[in-house]
DNA sequence: TATGAATGAGTCTTCATTCAT
DNA sequence: CATGAATGAAGACTCATTCAT
């Protein structure tokens, strides 16, 4: 009944193979932050974690002990990475236009290999009642967003930042661009009745419009 | 199957209000939509509406025979008159600055007035799966969007508007920051252990953003 | 709303026309034995039967205090004046083939005016737990029936009727055939994919088989 | 959504019986044809049926995932072979008579050991809207039917048989009579005051009327 | 280790009935 | 006289969770 997974690539090669256990674990998990994606947490149901994942119910109480532990794990395990391959490379000092531009980038190429990410985000973690805010806050890294921050308060105060900003929202402001479009982006057929953005078209409206605006700048800077 | 009631003649004008009738239906409403903003449409039982509304489940049911009703009259008879507020004052023609400016600022007021809207919003409408998606789409003046995308596009032409943009996107940008930044601001608190930014701090933050990017401009033009 | 009945026979001409509150009992009346036909009693809800008779609920209620009276009215002015119709012409003396096949004739006649009559019949009044049962029993003419039961006792003696038949189980059978097969018969098209036999078809059968069996008889008696 | 168990390989042969699923599930169906039988099928909730059997309301949907489930096995499971009972045992080109009076034993036999079938027949399956009746029908062997209406067009061209029958109402009356007898044996005492005829009385009548009719005939025939 | 059985709490929904007007 | 409002009880059904095996 159980499919097995292969092998993956950061496991020891030589390995008799796979740990069902860990295997199970892991098509639960992947089952279950793609149901959160298409239908929210509060409406996917550990009977349709299980479905998906080609097991029963009890085996999900089984691995997560209830609700909160399942939580707790898709925070851990897979929210996380994400958070830290998007946050790790920023570093204090950068040009705030730089820091922006790498972050924006990071989030759309994360965005590809976790495309459960974006809707989450907004209906999980960004809304009020949120039922990932709290544990997902918890693990923001808001020394990384302080240094943004700083890198912009100190730009307006050199000139070459826009002194409209409030330098905190602005990385909300970038963050919130990226995974708006992206979990829009599924939307966009529906509405428009045309093929969406391409990946390219969105990077480049996204990091134009957070370094430009839509007025632009009477001199286009280096890109 | 339940017939919306018509005012009866037998009321006397003139009286403060009080069609009781009218008024449980409008206090169901308003509790369902900020239940629906706290928690999200799937996780609101129609036992909690009706308890926020000091009235019983079958109350609801009474006013609403089923959630699709109710649904429908949270998006006609609440967010319809949101949407109008926004978008009915749009004409062709106009500055694409200008027209944005107009939208944002807008779309802070009415949210001011409705603040269940931007995170149901963003939970219920922009995002794959929300439950209200479906219904609310379908009452989005898209003429209305195409107006300032036409803008935009003559703007790029004329090198007024930053050619990096995506001109349908950029509606989608505008009103997503708004929403993005109202939807989180009742968590910054939470999040920055500080109050959150003003109104004002928050409008001039977005608008900026908005029309000249995190680089601003170098010569300031007319606000 | 609610349609003006036309005046019946039985009303002395003259007088103003209808009774308003007559008209409406009759026409709950009416909507409440065909859908007691169509679907049980049980499955029959008040706001089915307001429903069907273009009222609200509650007029069911006006009417009809609560469902028992429902139910005394339906057996009292509707089922009472069928089984009056069937039963009154049974006078004692008679041939027992010719009673059954008075009886037998204004069954078909009788279930031909009021359609309802032989699915509730046999849903709701031979059934166990027949929601009628109780209070239709109560009016059955068993004298009547008594009267056939000595008819066929006395033939048996004579060497006139089949010796195997029970008396009373005879006046049963009788009864219950015309109603199976009247109450079969809406179904047949949707069983054998062909038309229900017609009115004399059925009529000839049942009188048949009740009077000369499967077998019929060497020499045939006069019709 | 529930699959049936198959039986588990490491159950021990030989054991007295006591599969605690198959045995759940087999006395909730009992409980639910005879509560059917009692009251019909849309008097009987879900909860009725677990109260009867010992269980709880979750434990009937947890073996029948929802009601149109539990439907189908009643009439799999226990409706299917009574009617194969009944009608397996008819083969072609046999006299009428004996065919009629073979399927009259065999109802009369099976329903003493299926009680729940007569009024049930008579209340969800021969009735318009009955809730058994698309299930049933379509399990009811036509075939048979047609081999005793086939051997009954041929006695009435021989002159062996009562040419006023339709040959197919003819089955629906041996059928019909006989479910009719044994749907009201029940209610005999209530109606009359004493105990219901006797199996042996109501097997001589029901044959003997179907056979011979209320005259009988002159030269009675071998039996 | 893994899973079927079992359940209590909760969901939406329908209904008969009451009541004020 | 007639009816809209209101409700408690009950219906089917779902679910997270527990437990014995």
């Amino acid at each position: 009944m159980r499919k097995r997974k292969k092998s993956r690539p950061s496991e020891k090669p030589g390995r008799p193979v796979a740990d069902p256990d860990r295997d199970a674990r892991e098509l639960l998990l992947t089952a279950a932050t793609e149901l959160f994606a298409g239908h929210g947490v509060a409406a996917t149901s550990f009977a349709a974690i299980a479905k998906r994942a080609g097991m029963t119910p009890a085996m999900v109480h089984y691995y997560f002990a209830d609700r909160g532990q399942l939580l707790d794990a898709v925070v851990e395990e897979r929210l996380c990475p994400f958070i830290a391959y998007v946050w790790d490379p920023v570093r204090p000092g950068g040009d705030p236009a730089q820091l922006i531009r790498g972050i924006v980038e990071r989030l759309l190429a994360g965005s590809e290999r976790a495309p459960w990410v974006p809707s989450t985000w907004m209906r999980e973690i960004l809304n009020e009642g949120g039922l990932l805010r709290g544990r997902a806050l918890r693990r923001i890294p808001f020394e990384k967003m302080q240094i943004v921050g700083v890198a912009i308060r100190q730009g307006q105060s050199a000139g070459t930042v826009n002194p409209d900003l409030d330098p905190l929202l602005a990385v909300f402001s970038a963050l919130g661009l990226v995974m708006l479009h992206m979990a829009t982006a599924k939307a966009w057929e529906e509405v428009f009745h045309r093929p969406p953005p391409s990946r390219d078209v969105m990077a480049r409206h996204i990091t134009g419009l957070l370094l430009d605006g839509v007025r632009g700048t009477t001199t286009r800077r280096k890109q």
